[in-house]
DNA sequence: ACATCTGGGTTCTGTTTTAGAACTCACTCG
DNA sequence: CGAGTGAGTTCTAAAACAGAACCCAGATGT
């Protein structure tokens, strides 16, 4: 089922890892601080086989590790990689959205830039003009084939992680 | 199915609108300009049954309007809401997560700040700090009731969409 | 030393979703 | 009047999901 005639595009290839109705319940559920198999399971009310064969694909696709917390009654947990809290900005976004287009959202907690407890904002930056924008600035276009870094006049990168 | 004891989270709120395997690419699609039902069908292959129930959906959550656009035959078009258009970060994020944390994902177009060309970047953003920031930066805290507008005294926000 | 508990699963049986192809219906066009 | 067109519906079969019960390896209590 190919999406626009050409290969698996970049977000097809990102809903086959965690667009099914739970992974990213879970990976909130991870980044909330859940490690274990029975508190995701209470968090989350899955299904034990669903929730077993959900991290086992998280796990496969490099979004969580399995590692052992304890040996004897060899006891694992699930932990999220780097590329598991790379998908912050997806939460941020699905949170952000509902906030402003639900009829009477309930959001208990508020996300905040850590250092300053301020609430944030998710914005799309461009590094040459140096400025924030909204979705209507947005534009597709077409990439060439071996694009080898073309630009390269401008001075820094938005900010560090 | 409580996510965490409490209402429908923004999250899940959100997923219950756009969280299934299609409506997300419908919303693609859309944003690139398909409008009509059997365009939808070809471009996505999407079983036909399952379209008609997502765009009823998402009309019903208002995502997209159904509007005519001839009549005698009266024949109807999909497009999205300026609430649609709103669902660009999520998809933003979504292509952003395959292309920086995929084994060999193929791009075929890029996204750019329409006014430059520029591609763009998402970010987090503290209207405080006045600076972007990446997830780690992020904390979840509590948010209090009748919260009336606490914060005043911050310069301006971080751009016009 | 036996029974019970804990944590992380698996097996089983429904119910709900999804896929795919074929069919309908209202109209237009040649 | 026969062949399209566009936007769906009606089937059927296949897959995903939910829920409850069960299993196994050790730890713990008595």
């Amino acid at each position: 089922m190919p999406p626009s005639g050409d290969a698996p595009s970049a977000i097809e290839h990102t809903l086959r890892v965690i667009g099914d109705r739970w992974s990213i319940l879970i990976v909130r559920a991870a980044l909330r601080g859940i490690r274990r198999f029975d508190d995701f399971c209470e968090d989350l009310g899955i299904a034990r086989p669903i929730l077993t064969e959900r991290l086992r694909r998280l796990v496969r696709n490099g979004v969580m590790i399995k590692v052992p917390y304890q040996d004897h009654p060899v006891r694992y947990e699930y932990r999220l990689t780097d590329a598991g809290i790379a998908l912050s900005p997806v939460l941020v976004a699905l949170v952000r959205w509902s906030e402003e287009h639900a009829p009477g959202a309930t959001t208990p907690t508020a996300l905040v830039h850590a250092p300053c407890g301020t609430e944030l904002e998710q914005a799309f930056w461009c590094r040459r003009c140096r400025t924030t924008f909204g979705p209507t600035a947005i534009r597709g276009v077409e990439r060439r084939q071996v694009d080898g870094d073309s630009a390269a006049d401008m001075p820094d990168a938005p900010a560090g992680h």
